[in-house]
RNA sequence: GCACCCAUAGCUCAGCUGGAUAGAGCGCUGCCCUCCGAAGGCAGAGGUCAGAGGUUCGAAUCCUCUUGGGUGCGCCA
């Protein structure tokens, strides 16, 4: 079963296509004037236009047709041409009845799995993990659970940043503290110490100190370019020195990861891509797609109907050491080899567009990958209230465990200024701060448009009242305690009989999942679910002050009926909210 | 310089392939708890959709230009 708009759509495409008109035109959606309307058609005035004709008598011939069908109660033809459609009561007490029964909850699936590879996290080894990080978590933690429920076959993989020059510029800045440390020493040909040399916190100082010194001092980039280049080539002490950074960060990553409640099936990194390098290079030289430069190896990918210059694709630069482009081009055949995918999607900062566009095209090329199967999936920016990028009081850059300790503290404070939960044990009352936190975080970032900067404000995004994850939480949280008393009074949902306008208008917004879910889908934009879960708990709200259900007086019948309404509303957002990567408590 | 993204209510944001009276939240005003969780509901004030042209029966949405912000542009990732 799918949603009603969609069976509407089809069944008045057909009528359409009746009259000699497109299908397409029979297009059918939630009307925008819920007082006229429950859904209607715009398809009569693109049609007349195609046709030449009168919209109102396009409108006036197909209108009683629709008027026919099973579902439909009443169709009206209102201002130049459009068709309002009202549905049955039956068909709507249908709908609730499967998105109740469904395990789905009325969501639906995809017509054909796709395998789909997700690269999100952009996770760095040594770099400190900041909030420059959350979004791509987010957004592609999100996408990932999506694609999952429509039915794809999805992997994702964390491509953790442990190849390039960063690498180097730790080497040389660990070799200026440590210079008498095994890992420096040519000639060492024992056993390195199995203990890191550094700490999560020495990483974290070293890498930003120096990148400092390598922007101030040329010889230092140099050196650290070389290091990187020795590294890349398998010197031994390096790549010793290397795995300690790795597992000393793998330690602080896996940690940010069980905070925000997200996984990655797989763990890769640049450096996997590394042994497929020395083939590619091969490859590449010998069809003579990659051409030697300025004494780098790179291809050219700019085209005639570019409108802007688009640099080479570098596959080796002129140290011989490979930068991101190359990892990313090994990633992209380690990929096509192992996993297969249909699609692959990059769940990163919107800036890297230009980057990722000479990688799609150097991967068409070469013949490695349609670039077609490839897609950036580009975010703005986290800003702060004074719209500039989100940083520290001091100025500083935030790091993600930080900000999220932040919220959880607001969400603690909260919690205690309304008394909520007060009579809990303190691990429970931790465990709901934890769950506000993650909401307020998560659907304060979800629900702004992927593509566009934001400001956050932790104060407005952690505070229960209006559009927040909290908001939402509590919204779950009382349908939850409902149901627990329905238990406990041995009253059971049962036949579902819509007669108020709220319970009329729960049931559409129950109906509208599916399309919701879909278009995000489509556009890769898990905002049109959080608008969806937002517009559901605002409709039971609404349902729930004006509707009572297991008040004294209520008939056994309505009190069944109403249970049930609230049943798949409770079911359909927790289904929702776990796309969104967020997780209800029981009570709170 | 060239390219991309953005500009909607006092503030933070939605607005799907062009459609009816541009929607939320916060804040503001007024109602509603002897009654299932009022962290809620109901009602109201508040907008020349940055500006100017154009296409269209119809434009916040499409095209062009202007202004004002953000970002990117071969050896960092």
């Amino acid at each position: 079963m799918t949603d009603i708009a969609n069976e509407l759509s089809s069944a008045v495409g057909d009528i359409f296509e009746g009259f000699g008109l497109e299908k397409k035109l029979g297009q059918v959606r939630r009307a925008d004037r819920p007082d006229l309307a429950d859904y209607q058609c715009n398809g009569a005035m693109a049609a007349a236009k195609a046709a030449k004709r009168n919209p109102r008598e396009i409108a006036g011939e197909v209108a009683p047709k629709i008027e026919a069908l099973e579902m439909v109660e009443s169709v009206d033809v209102a201002g130049p041409g459009f068709l309002n459609i009202k549905v049955s009561a039956d068909t709507l007490q249908k709908r609730v009845a499967f998105v109740l029964s469904d395990e789905q909850a009325g969501g639906g699936k995809v017509e054909t799995s796709r395998s789909v590879m997700m690269d999100f996290g952009g996770w760095n080894v040594a770099k400190p993990m900041h909030i420059g990080h959350l979004r791509s978590t987010i957004i592609g933690d999100s996408l990932q659970r999506l694609f999952r429920f429509l039915g794809d076959d999805v992997t994702s993989d964390v491509h953790l940043g442990d190849w390039g020059l960063q690498m180097g510029l730790l080497i040389t800045e660990v070799q200026e503290e440590q210079p008498d440390l095994p890992y420096f020493d040519v000639d060492f040909e024992g056993d390195y110490p199995a203990e890191s040399p550094v700490s999560m916190a020495d990483l974290e100082r070293l890498y930003p100190q120096a990148s400092g010194k390598a922007k101030e001092d040329e010889s230092k980039k140099e050196a650290a370019r070389a290091a990187t280049a020795e590294l890349q080539a398998g010197r031994r002490g390096y790549r010793a020195l290397w795995k300690h950074f790795c597992k000393v960060t793998q330690v602080g990553l896996e940690r940010e990861c069980g905070d925000l409640g997200v996984k990655f099936d797989l763990w890769k990194g640049e450096s996997d891509a590394n042994t497929l390098i020395p083939e590619i290079v091969e490859d590449l030289k010998s069809r003579e797609v990659a051409e030697l430069d300025d004494g780098a190896w790179i291809i050219r990918v700019e085209r005639e109907e570019d409108k802007k210059d688009v640099p080479p694709f570098m596959l080796l630069n002129s140290q011989g050491a490979v930068g991101y482009h190359a990892t990313d081009m090994g990633t992209i055949l380690d990929r096509k080899r192992e996993n297969k995918p249909d699609l692959t999607l990059y769940v990163v900062d919107a800036r890297q567009a230009l980057h990722f566009e000479q990688v799609f095209r150097a991967a068409e090329i070469a013949g490695y990958e349609k670039e077609a199967a490839l897609e950036h999936i580009g975010f703005g920016t986290m800003n702060g209230k004074d719209g500039k990028p989100f940083k520290t009081r001091e100025g500083g850059v935030l790091k993600l465990h930080d900000f999220i300790q932040q919220a959880k503290d607001k969400a603690i404070e909260r919690l205690a200024e309304t008394g909520m939960g007060e009579d809990f044990s303190a691990e429970e009352r931790a465990d709901i701060a934890d769950k506000v936190a993650l909401a307020a975080i998560k659907f304060a970032d979800l629900s702004n448009v992927r593509t566009k900067n934001y400001v956050f404000d932790l104060d407005q995004f952690v505070a229960f009242e209006g559009k927040t994850g909290p908001y939402l939480l509590y919204a779950a949280v009382r349908v939850k305690s409902l149901m627990r008393r329905a238990k406990e009074e041995g009253i059971k949902a049962g036949e579902i009989n819509l007669e108020l306008k709220e319970e009329r208008a729960l049931a559409l917004q129950l109906d509208a999942f599916e399309g919701a879910l879909k278009l995000a889908y489509a556009n890769r934009t898990p905002h049109g679910i959080c608008d969806h879960v937002y517009n559901l708990a605002q409709a039971f709200s609404s349902f729930w002050t004006n509707a009572p259900i297991l008040k004294e007086g209520v008939p056994a019948d309505v009190k069944a009926s109403r249970l049930a309404l609230a049943q798949a509303t409770l079911k359909q957002l927790e289904t929702g909210l776990s796309l969104i990567g967020i997780e209800t408590p029981e009570r709170m």
